[in-house]
DNA sequence: TCCATATCGTCAAGCAGCTTGACCAATGCG
DNA sequence: CGCATTGGTCAAGCTGCTTGACGATATGGA
């Protein structure tokens, strides 16, 4: 009977609780991960191109690729990467086995700007560091990463 | 020297393992939120709305009120007010003591759509129950009830 | 009391980011 | 080889938000 359907029924309102507290702490970090790489001289970016450099860093990835991973049309990805393109964070490669297909890759700036995000979201878990201890925070963090989904991150609204 | 700045260093890497796994729960909650409530039978509503039934739901507010919740103008505000209003989720009301604001209360179906939100939230956290155990889900909420902010509800990008 | 200033809500116009639809080039399967 | 499928872009349109302006009401100081 444990761990049955029965047991697993939240209050309502503590599952509306959580889930405000939960939206809420996500809004405020992406606000503030962007007030960080903008203070940080990149202040022509909005956070959706820190999710695409998130998906463009491990070795690249296509328009299409990247359409998947922002939950976009291909059209969408594409003029996001043209926007980008332009502005001097990733630039188009020949796809090494597929002369449709064009292989996103950062620029020098690009990466500069991912350490950027990097450094923004460290002093963001930093504060939580200081009011939860760092136990807490990591455990926060494993817990997340377990119920976190393998889909294409969305906005929250 | 516990809890100084030097001993809140987190690992940058470590950092953004932990704000995209936020971020995946927060945009998947969500979006099973919003299917919840459509298949509810509440198909004219978008996320943006349930935030303002959020704010609206205890005893009312302004426009006004309402922007700075959601974060935007008092324009913007106003325009979802007429689109909820016309489709039937709240009314406008003289506002006790100040004639040139109205409160923005819930209809009868505002309250049934409030029902429906809970309910799918109760869902998903449900199925975080299921993976994590009764009591990690409590700490999670407590956990991010701590971190929150107490600013205006905004998307996550 | 009277008037200057601030605030509440709305109208209007413009814009940014996304969508749908169409298209060409390259792929790969029968 | 023939042809349906896939990767990427161009073009047009829509939606939700913004900035700017305005009348109506409140508020506070002379």
């Amino acid at each position: 009977m444990r761990q049955g359907c029965f047991n697993v029924r939240v209050q309502n309102s503590d599952a509306m609780a959580l889930s405000a507290a939960l939206l809420a702490v996500a809004g405020d970090l992406t606000q503030r991960i962007q007030e960080g790489v903008v203070a940080r001289g990149f202040a022509d970016l909005r956070p959706a191109h820190g999710f695409a450099f998130a998906r463009l860093a491990p070795g690249g990835a296509t328009v299409t690729d990247l359409a998947a991973h922002l939950g976009v049309t291909k059209q969408a990805a594409s003029q996001l990467v043209e926007e980008i393109v332009r502005k001097g964070y990733a630039e188009r490669r020949p796809h090494p086995g597929d002369a449709r297909a064009r292989l996103i890759v950062l620029t020098e700036r690009g990466w500069a700007c991912t350490s950027a995000a990097e450094e923004a979201a460290a002093e963001v878990v930093g504060d939580w560091v200081r009011t939860l201890g760092e136990g807490e925070v990591g455990a926060l963090g494993a817990r997340l990463a377990r119920i976190a989904p393998g889909g294409p991150i969305r906005p929250a609204w």
